[in-house]
DNA sequence: AATTTATTAAACCAATCGGTTGACTAATAA
DNA sequence: TTATTAGTCAACCGATTGGTTTAATAAATT
């Protein structure tokens, strides 16, 4: 998961995801729209592969790189675990200390008591 | 982005953001289950308050961090671009391809994406 | 007033990052 | 055969990262 979003983290890398969306890709045409060299955009997309985000197949001198979306529907699945906090912001703490409470499970730590809001 | 993206990369961080997501916690409360010093976990804190993921009240000597979900929904909503690639595996490249013979006019973006399960 | 507590600041370190250049390999085209 | 093309590799560079330790600051406690 860190190398997934390490992945995510450069604007170049992202871009190339984006491309590879439309369609296959070979490394020229991946690194085509950056400003860098070959040899840098072959790193990026070394780390797009090393985290799973891409594959590739090599055909003759050519490598085609094709999107692969498992580690980002992990990653969006992670993020979705936040949805609560930006759905309806003043449902939000009534939610929390709802799941809260059914989640007893562990609340060994000091959790604050929930205030009545008189408002 | 890129810094939401590179705050999410690291283990440390991400667990702060659950901790969150259970309660605000002071510095001393997040860096309470890292075995690092305090320094680095305050560190930590910085990147993740940077990026804009958590929001710092400073209350006398002790900093009360709270969970921003901005930066959080605008990158689950950047990868759900990306999920058409794992819904239904077979099924993706004729979606994809009509879904960008559909965008050819590009004259609205309507939410209303009715899609007809057939699973 | 003195001390403890919560937190940051500063200097340092090794490792990684994002980029460069130049040499290299292998497949294709002339 | 000889270039040309596609791509990687290796060495290097400056900046950043994630950690450390030792102060420093400011608030709370004694």
């Amino acid at each position: 998961m860190d190398e997934v979003f390490q992945a995510l983290s450069d604007s170049t890398r992202r871009q190339m995801l984006r491309d590879l969306a439309a369609s296959d890709r070979t490394v020229s045409e991946l690194a085509a729209p950056h400003p860098m060299s070959l040899a840098a955009a072959s790193k990026h997309i070394r780390v797009l592969e090393n985290a799973g985000l891409i594959r590739r197949e090599v055909e003759g001198r050519t490598h085609r790189c094709h999107l692969e979306a498992g580690p980002l529907a992990a990653a969006h699945d992670e993020l979705g675990f936040y949805e609560q906090f930006w759905t309806s912001s003043l449902n939000t703490l009534d939610r929390l200390l709802r799941e809260e409470a059914a989640q007893e499970t562990e609340s060994s730590r000091t959790t604050s008591d929930p205030q009545p809001k008189d408002d």
